[in-house]
DNA sequence: GCGAAATGTCAAGATACATTGACATAATAT
DNA sequence: ATATTATGTCAATGTATCTTGACATTTCGC
């Protein structure tokens, strides 16, 4: 399961501790999905699909 | 985070234990999800829409 | 180059997800 | 009515997700 929260992330400028604010989680959770340690949870993927505006398919991406 | 399963699987017909060997998991962890008691991870979220040929938000409702 | 911000990573602990095996009850079929 | 199938649920166990706190390294602005 691959995602791309770093391209995302970074289009808007924001900081791994500023996307964990925004998502209620915190910054080593951010981290470790960016870098692939797991996958969010079902719920946290549906807040991460809703703040980029996106679909969850949109974003993570079957490997 | 509400569900469609217990539709989608009426719809063809599949008891929790058929349901649950398409996907590869038990059928405790079916009925568990069908009613509630927690939601698929991630990768179980994508299997069960790839296996019914439909988008994650249209199996998976924020409640 | 120096200091600050950002990122990567570790450990320890809590809760969520998924497993096997078992049993009770409900629904269906013969 | 009896046997079979389906569903719900429990306990015990293991792995995954997420937390806080800490520290090292990298990147960036000045």
């Amino acid at each position: 399961m691959k995602n791309r929260l770093k391209v995302l992330r970074a289009e808007r400028n924001w900081s791994q501790a500023e996307l964990a604010a925004r998502l209620e989680v915190s910054r080593q959770s951010v981290n470790a999905i960016e870098t692939g340690k797991y996958d969010p949870s079902l719920p946290l993927a549906f807040r991460i699909a809703d703040l980029f505006g996106l679909a969850i398919e949109e974003i993570f991406l079957r490997d």
